[in-house]
DNA sequence: GATTCGTGGTC
DNA sequence: TGACCAAGAAT
């Protein structure tokens, strides 16, 4: 009866983590309390998406004042399907990674359109929603319709390498590290389960430090019997990142508007409001400017790192007359302008122009 | 399976 | 300063 020790040992497990949750779970705006959730509370589908799209890679402290931004402005999924895209664009602006935002509009609109405004209740419906993937269509399942579906995420990987013990480097143990999960995953409080996997992970199995002594699953962890926590995960190398050069071209009409350029729905900074410029590449960019002027070069370059290059950006400016038209762009009243609507890389180029 | 795709915080 | 890291998905 191995495989029913092993059963009964994981749901102990599971209990008692989520004794620990009952005590420690973190309180986030998208996060329905345990206790809450065991007097009948139910998450707002509309929300947990929303949060564990925004949460992709980024951090809490970062992702909270897009959430609020966007779930005040768009309540719902039908109001966000109804969103003009460029107010969807700006309002992500900073967050990074854009090609979430322009799935999360095809989301909303998928579901308004297609599902009647009701997100899909079932692993397989949530996966074939633009921009959700096997973590986001699990953790969906899980927090906001309570089926017992196993999230994997970075926290999960961490905390089931060390529990487990397991020295494969990460992608390659990443099946296994699933499968170690699968196997612990709550069927009583799938919700609740997952949300405190992740919460043990950020706040106790850290990356550095973990703090040991205070968790729940100390006794079960093999990492901790032999002391090998701080080197787990083990991860693939990674390459060094190249240093890529470009020009950004910041046009002032005399009446105070500004020359922008809303960038290609794919790649880089995909379907963002952003300055003309050159291409970015290793070698030293050709001088293409977007309209005839005086230009003047800025001193100081932008510098900024993206996930898979450093940019070094030289900022050339230029102060128009109103007749004068653009080859490249087109021109944004000073009313309208807000740099707040850029990504951070335009973001910083602006800044020099400012001091 | 390997690449591409942002940003801000931290050590 | 620079490398690493954070609730991954799409291609």
């Amino acid at each position: 009866m191995i495989k029913g020790m092993s059963a009964t040992r994981d749901t102990a497990q599971a209990a008692d983590l989520l004794t620990w949750y009952d005590r420690h779970a973190r309180e986030l705006p998208w996060r329905v309390s345990p206790a809450a959730r065991a007097a009948g509370v139910r998450p707002d589908p509309y929300r947990v998406w929303m949060s564990e799209i925004m949460l992709q890679q980024t951090t809490v402290a970062a992702v909270k004042s897009y959430f609020e931004a966007f779930t005040t402005r768009w309540p719902t999924v039908s109001d966000l399907a109804a969103a003009e895209d460029a107010d969807v664009m700006a309002a992500w602006a900073g967050l990074g990674y854009y090609a979430r935002a322009r799935n999360l509009l095809k989301c909303a609109r998928a579901v308004a359109d297609e599902h009647g405004g009701v997100f899909p209740q079932t692993l397989e419906g949530l996966r074939a929603l633009p921009g959700v993937g096997p973590y986001t269509a699990a953790a969906v399942a899980a927090i906001a319709f309570d089926l017992p579906e196993t999230v994997v995420d970075g926290n999960v990987e961490r905390v089931m390498a060390r529990l487990h013990d397991e020295h494969m480097p990460l992608p390659q143990s990443k099946p296994v590290l699933t499968g170690y999960a699968a196997a612990l995953t709550s069927q009583g409080r799938p919700g609740d389960y997952a949300q405190a996997v992740m919460d043990l992970g950020a706040t106790i199995c850290t990356p550095r430090n973990p703090a040991c002594g205070l968790c729940p699953w100390r006794t079960a962890c093999a990492a901790w019997d032999r002391g090998t926590q701080a080197e787990l995960p083990k991860k693939a190398p990674k390459k060094r990142k190249p240093t890529r050069h470009g020009i950004a071209y910041l046009v002032k009409r005399v009446d105070g508007a500004w020359l922008l350029e809303r960038r290609p729905d794919s790649g880089l900074l995909g379907g963002m409001l952003g300055w003309p410029g050159s291409d970015w590449s290793e070698e030293a960019p050709a001088d293409a400017p977007p309209i005839r002027a005086e230009w003047k070069t800025l001193n100081a370059e932008a510098r900024h790192t993206f996930t898979h290059f450093h940019l070094r950006l030289t900022v050339k400016t230029a102060l128009v007359p109103m007749e004068r038209r653009p080859e490249r762009g087109e021109f944004v009243e000073a009313e309208v302008f807000d740099a707040g609507d850029l990504p951070t890389v335009m973001r910083k180029a602006f800044a020099l122009t400012t001091g």
